[in-house]
DNA sequence: TAATAATAGATGACATGTAAAGTGATTGCA
DNA sequence: TGCAATCACTTTACATGTCATCTATTATTA
């Protein structure tokens, strides 16, 4: 990645400038987040995982015990029928098991499995790196500034 | 009990607090980022188009003549292969026509349809409130703290 | 208690994003 | 000139995400 000369208007080659500051910070940030997100994907894929994988296998360690299904996937952006197809694969790779409720025959657990874990944890050290990495060009009181900003803008969300 | 945890961790459900400041960082990005962009997602859905999809006649309308494929491709997010799929879509729609070039018969132009700019130019309005809406929690300098944020973000380098 | 609603999850159809390999056209260079 | 490399896509295959709809099971309630 080399520095742009310009900013963002310069990266996109928009040939008239923003129409206005709200329109140039929201290009900002998603951006900054689509392309900074490609490292992360890059790191997962050399453990043969995807973003939302190594989601559902972090959420499932950080439990320690099996989740239902739609449980997962509230702490995900994923929505309901996408999960189901992620846990498949995910099974099919050996890194999950299902295992439906006795109490209510609805609801399908899911637990992480040995190898899954140990998968994690290889990951764990090299992931720590590459937090301190993409964040490395702010320092400690940019990023306390940074999440203050996300925040304040997530606090209005609700439609 | 002392002090409240973050925000974000709630939001997640963390069980355990954000192993590094760069963690939390990066996570507030992230879910921020797609968190807003849904809103905009919706907005482009009511006129029949994906943020995708939208992005490639913006482009188009602000080139204001025909592009080489690629040359569209290299101005967004998505890779080569994924063009083609997204210019055949918007083509079938009659938003786009493709035109392969005379002086050079690998390349193809795209050039918008009249149809397509009048949806754009019924999608500008709305638009720019929703920038201003997601915005609106940040005062004027906090945007520009923010574009600075992200700029220093982009930089970085990876290899 | 029978009818109905609500819940958990699966399925199918489609849009998008990525990688790898293929195709036809053009260019560089011996 | 001739042929290999390059270029500009296209194709194929697969993972993911969204929507609408379906099934099985449990809860409610009239």
């Amino acid at each position: 990645m080399t520095k742009s000369a310009s900013p963002l208007q310069g990266e996109l080659k928009k040939r008239k400038p923003f129409e206005s500051g709200p329109q140039e910070a929201w290009l900002n940030l998603v951006r900054t987040s689509s392309q900074l997100m490609i490292h992360f994907d890059r790191l997962f894929a050399t453990f043969g995982l995807t973003s939302s994988q190594y989601n559902i296998l972090r959420i499932l360690r950080g439990e320690g015990k099996a989740l239902p299904i739609l449980e997962v996937a509230s702490r995900m952006v994923v929505v309901v029928p996408g999960i189901t197809g992620l846990i498949d694969r995910l099974e099919k790779a050996g890194l999950v098991c299902r295992e439906r409720s006795v109490d209510d025959r609805r609801v399908v657990f899911v637990t992480i499995t040995k190898p899954a874990l140990q998968t994690l944890s290889e990951i764990d050290l090299p992931l720590r790196e590459l937090h301190k990495l993409v964040m490395s060009p702010l320092n400690s009181g940019e990023q306390r500034q940074l999440i203050q900003l996300m925040e304040k803008l997530r606090v209005t969300v609700v439609e």
